[in-house]
DNA sequence: GAATAACTTAATGCTATCTTAATACGTATT
DNA sequence: AATACGTATTAAGATAGCATTAAGTTATTC
C-alpha cells in the first residue's frame, strides 16, 4: 500500500525489545518510517522530539502505562489529534473501555497479524485530520494568508481565528481555489467515514467562517457544492 | 433521511442468513426495496432480473466469492456503472486491494453498525452524477475550455456560469464533439431512470445553454437530437 | 467538576434552479 | 395550402437544496 505524500512517521512504544523489532520490521518494509520507546515517560520525550504521525502504545508498561501516556499525550497540544492505537493482550480487554475513553482511537491485539496491524495503521492515517497533514503550511491567496502551523488566518494587520471544523473546511476550499467540493467531499475528507453527522452540519460551518471572513470568500455552487473565491 | 425520487433497490449478497436478515431489516426501515441472494452465481442472475441500483457484495463466500461476481457484473454493460459496495470481515483485509480494482466502490467492515452502513449508502446512491465521475477533468475544443473541477466554462478572458443540470448536458455534449445524442441518452446519462420529467424540460436547457453560450455550438438535429459542433 | 467553548441537530424559512405548461414557430408531408 | 410533427420560447409554478437560528450535545478548559 503505497502512501501518496512524504512518508508517514509512527512511534511504537513497548517494553518488550521482541515486540518493538516485530512491529518494526513490518512497518519498515511498507515504508514507514519508525521511532520508538520503551516506556511512557520515554515515549513523551520521543514523541516531542520526533512529531510522528501515528502512535502504537502497549498498555502493559512498566513506570507509566499506556493509558496514563496517551492521557499525557492527549493533553499536549501538538498530539490532541494525532491517531494513538493501544496494544493489548488478547485478554486484558478490560483495558479496551478506559483506553477509548482516555483519547485512543483503535486497539490492536496481541498475537499481531501483520496485514491486520497494517490495515488499522492505514485506516488511522486515512482518518487523521487535514490538519496533520505535513504538506503545505500556509496558504496565500487574495488578501488573506491561512496559516495551518497557527491555524489561524491573517487579513491586513487583522487576525482570525477559527475554530478546528472551521478552519479545516477553509484549509480544504482554499487549497484549491476555484474548484467546487462536492458536500461529499468534504464529509469525506473532514470527517472520515467514520463519523456520521447531519446534513445541515456543514452549512453552519460554512455561516460560521463567512460570519468572520465575510461573505465574498466561500461560494456557494446551488446542487454543486462549495468553492473558495474572490 | 427522506429520499426523493422512487424508492431505491438493494441486491445484498451473502452466504450468512443472519447478515441478510440485519441488513434487510435496516434498509426496509429507511425505505429500501431489498433483494437477497445467497451466493455470487444466483447473485447474477437475481442482478439480471431486478436490476438493482446498489448492490452489496460480501466477499466471502462459496462457489463464487465477491470479487469474482463483482468481475463478472461489471462485464455486464447494464451493471458496469451501478455501485458495489463489498463487505469484509475487519481482519481478512487483503481484499481491499483487489476488491477496488475489481470495479468495487466501497467496502464496508463487519461489524456493521447500522448508522455507517447508511450513510456509506447514502454517498454511494448519491455518487452517480457525471460531475462526480472522476474521469476527465476539463474538454477544450474551439475556444471553448470546459472545466469540471470547477464547474466553469472559459472563453478567451470571460468566464460563463451554469447551473449543474446546464453544465451536466453540455459536459454531455461536448466529451463527444460531432456525435449526435438522442433525447433518450440525455435523459439517460443525466436523470438516469428514477426521475421522469418531461419532455420539454431538456429544450429548455438547450435554450439556457444557448442564452449564455451563443447559438453556434449546440446544434439541433430536427427528430434525431442533439449535438455539440462549432 | 463546573464553566465555557465547540460542534451538531432540528425546525423553519427562503430562493435559485428545475420543471411544467401554454403558445409560437418552422419545416416536412400530403 | 393545410396538416402534422417536432422543437423553441416564455413565463409561471413547484421543489430541491441551502441559509439561518436556536437549542441540544459533546468536548475542553480552568
Amino acid at each position: 500500500m503505497k502512501e501518496n505524500g512524504s512518508p508517514k512517521k509512527i512511534l511504537i512504544v513497548d517494553d518488550e525489545p521482541d515486540i518493538i523489532e516485530f512491529l518494526r520490521y513490518n512497518l519498515r518494509k511498507e515504508g514507514f518510517l519508525v521511532v520508538t520507546a520503551s516506556d511512557g515517560r520515554q515515549a513523551i520525550t520521543v514523541a516531542a522530539t520526533e512529531k510522528p504521525d501515528l502512535i502504537i502504545l502497549d498498555i502493559m508498561m512498566p513506570e507509566l502505562d499506556g493509558v496514563e501516556t496517551c492521557r499525557i499525550l492527549r493533553s499536549m497540544k501538538e498530539f490532541s489529534t494525532v491517531p494513538i492505537a493501544f496494544l493489548t493482550a488478547r485478554d486484558e480487554d478490560f483495558s479496551q473501555i478506559t483506553a477509548l475513553d482516555v483519547g485512543g482511537d483503535d486497539y490492536i491485539t496481541k498475537p499481531i497479524k501483520p496485514r491486520v496491524l497494517l490495515s488499522r495503521i492505514g485506516a488511522l492515517l486515512r482518518r487523521s485530520s487535514i490538519l496533520n497533514e505535513d504538506e503545505g503550511d500556509s496558504i496565500t491567496i487574495h488578501d488573506l494568508v491561512i496559516d495551518k502551523q497557527k491555524v489561524l488566518v491573517f487579513r491586513g494587520g487583522e487576525t482570525l481565528e477559527f475554530t478546528r471544523r472551521e478552519f479545516e473546511i477553509l484549509w480544504l476550499l482554499a487549497s484549491k481555489p476555484g474548484r467546487v467540493f462536492t458536500r461529499e467531499e468534504i464529509f469525506d475528507k473532514i470527517w472520515g467515514n467514520d463519523v456520521i453527522v447531519g446534513n445541515r452540519t456543514i452549512d453552519v460551518h460554512i455561516r460560521k467562517l463567512r460570519e468572520r471572513l465575510g461573505e465574498n470568500y466561500i461560494k456557494t455552487m446551488k446542487g454543486i457544492g462549495y468553492k473558495f473565491e474572490f
